[in-house]
DNA sequence: TTTGTAGCAAGAACTATTCTAAATATCATC
DNA sequence: GATGATATTTAGAATAGTTCTTGCTACAAA
């Protein structure tokens, strides 16, 4: 079969992902926002843009590397996923939207979710300046699995 | 006074500074560590490398980013001063060394110090996979204050 | 002194990310 | 459907923080 520019080039009608709705947070859910998405959900390794780029690149030969970057932000502001940093290494992106923190294994270089106890809140354990509206918490812990 | 190139490229030995010693953990204080060091101490600011490069010229006119960013790795990696990211924000350099978090407030671009509160040990909180080594932690928190 | 190692300066290089411009797709309205 | 307005994608250029390279200078040990 061979496609014509138009059908490789298409958005978000042809060729639907069933598993993936059309809109999610108000955000439209083109072919390639869904392809991304697809993509963190399926893996647990919290790729970087780079490693998204590569990954959806069977499905969508003709995504551009703009284009992952493009989606990678639309669905961080609409809070369907959540972009991590470390230091200053490549952003890495995460579907899981509870509120966590993130362990980073020095030995293997994996990334993995760190539950918080249940009933901990953490603003009560930090020693705020009053009046403070906290918007959003990170917190990262670097080690080892011994 | 006109001075020499050598005497204008000078190391740690000349025009000393007395309030710094010689050596801190192991590591050489070279005059550039020293007021790379001296600017962190007196500003409570969390400077990036470039707001250290642009505050130590006046002491050191000759000095370049480069050695500042050196000064700063070097610093770091000798536990005297510590390294700060938010997001994909410049690095910030703090010479606050007691275990803490940092304060992002939105509206003012500033950041401050957050304390933990007495007898808080944060990995007890955190629901750790088991036979895990914590070097270190970071908590980061973005806000206002209202 | 000589010799080896560490530190510095200047600018080039690197890299993750963002921007720009043009093409294409989608949506609302006819 | 067709048309015009808006959104999205693409490719490549541009940006910015940081690191690297090279040649030189300083310091320490013998």
């Amino acid at each position: 079969m061979i496609l014509s520019f138009a059908e490789m080039t298409t958005q978000a009608s042809e060729t639907p992902n069933k598993d993936i709705p059309e809109e999610i947070n108000g955000l439209r859910m083109t072919r390639q926002r869904q392809e991304v998405y697809r993509f963190l959900m399926g893996e647990r390794i919290h790729p970087t843009a780079n490693e998204v780029f590569m990954g959806i690149k069977k499905a969508l030969p003709n995504v551009s590397l703009a284009t992952v970057y493009n989606c990678l932000e639309a669905l961080v502001q609409h809070k369907i996923i959540r972009q991590v940093n470390f230091d200053r290494e490549p952003s890495r992106y995460c579907p899981n939207l509870d509120e966590h923190g993130h362990f980073h294994d020095e030995t293997t270089g994996t990334i993995h979710d760190v539950k918080f106890k249940p009933g901990i809140n953490l603003t009560d354990l930090l020693d705020l300046p009053p009046n403070t509206v906290i918007k959003d918490i990170e917190i990262t812990l670097r080690g080892q699995l011994a």
